[in-house]
DNA sequence: CCAAACCTTACCGTTTACGAGAAGGTTAAG
DNA sequence: CTTAACCTTCTCGTAAACGGTAAGGTTTGG
């Protein structure tokens, strides 16, 4: 189910608890949710890869829901792919311009302007989706080679048991 | 360094160049071969990744086919997977087991003994191949979300020009 | 209003995966 | 037999990706 659904105007209010203000999470609560550390987050500020939706009146960092799922999806790159906090990187800035895509597209009146704004998103996630296969398609490669050596052995195997083990050779 | 023995009597016999006896390579050439620096490889070799088929009178390392096989594997493992060179050892480990399984093999002369070896070697490389379909499973799944996010995207598209574009939401 | 529980920035430490010499031995060509 | 071009082991350095801790501010339940 796709349903990002659209939030109340800006994010960086702060302060007044608004019915049905979603919940910030400061970052040890973002980090339990996402699994990480709230040291791994700090240093994926540091880097540049997410950047809290607010912080409070004492500094504190607080992430949204959108953040969350920034967070989620860096901790899946960096645990599945095996990319660099720097290519990751790569990846969400087609992330981010899609966010403020979101943005524009919610203000946008002209369709012809949002239609160029869907096109425009749709074109990076097909170019993160891309990224994604090349690297699948390397790791089928492999898996290919690894099987034919198998088909290899298997061959041996049968020819073995035709024999109903009375071959010398 | 006295532990390969049965490697080193069939293919270490460094001196006389016997008719067909292929090549030895020397580090550096190994690394031409396979796209990897020298230092890399004593690093693998530090690790206990690798080892070199044989080496000179002067202690120069000497990488034979297999080697270069392996160190190729290697860094297809290193580049495309992402996987830590520790869990790479680990995948190896089944690889250094095959080997050993295929000399056994042709010394075998049991048929049972010969199936066993033959099943074991398929085994390991069903692992193998677990291994790597594990990492390809959850890559697609990030293609998946994506998928599913770009999907959205379409859909918003097909309503914009379905209206003509004389619609306002 | 106070203390425990969080958080902040800052900085040093660690692991992984090598890179870059230094100091000296080995090979292959001439 | 030289000597340039490799190679050896050793040690130190580095970049990435955090872990840990210090020194000090912030939040919040009681």
């Amino acid at each position: 189910m796709t349903e990002l659904a659209s939030r109340t105007a800006s994010k960086a209010a702060a302060a007044a608890p608004e019915i049905g203000e979603p919940r910030l999470l400061r970052i040890q609560e973002a980090a339990d949710e996402v699994g990480l550390t709230p040291r791994a987050i700090r240093h994926y500020e540091e880097l540049g890869l997410i950047k809290p939706a607010a912080r409070s009146e004492g500094a504190y960092r607080l992430y949204d829901a959108d953040d969350v799922t920034r967070l989620r999806f860096i901790k899946s790159l960096r645990d599945e792919t095996g990319f660099s906090l720097a290519e990751i990187g790569q990846l969400l800035e087609d992330e981010a311009a899609r966010a403020l895509n979101r943005a524009r597209f919610r203000e946008a009146r002209d369709p012809e302007e949002r239609r160029r704004l869907l096109v425009d998103g749709i074109e990076r996630i097909d170019r993160q989706v891309t990224t994604l296969r090349n690297k699948v398609a390397r790791i089928e490669e492999m898996v290919a080679e690894a099987r034919s050596r198998r088909a290899h052995l298997v061959e041996h195997l049968a020819a073995l048991e035709a024999d109903g083990g009375r071959a010398k050779r």
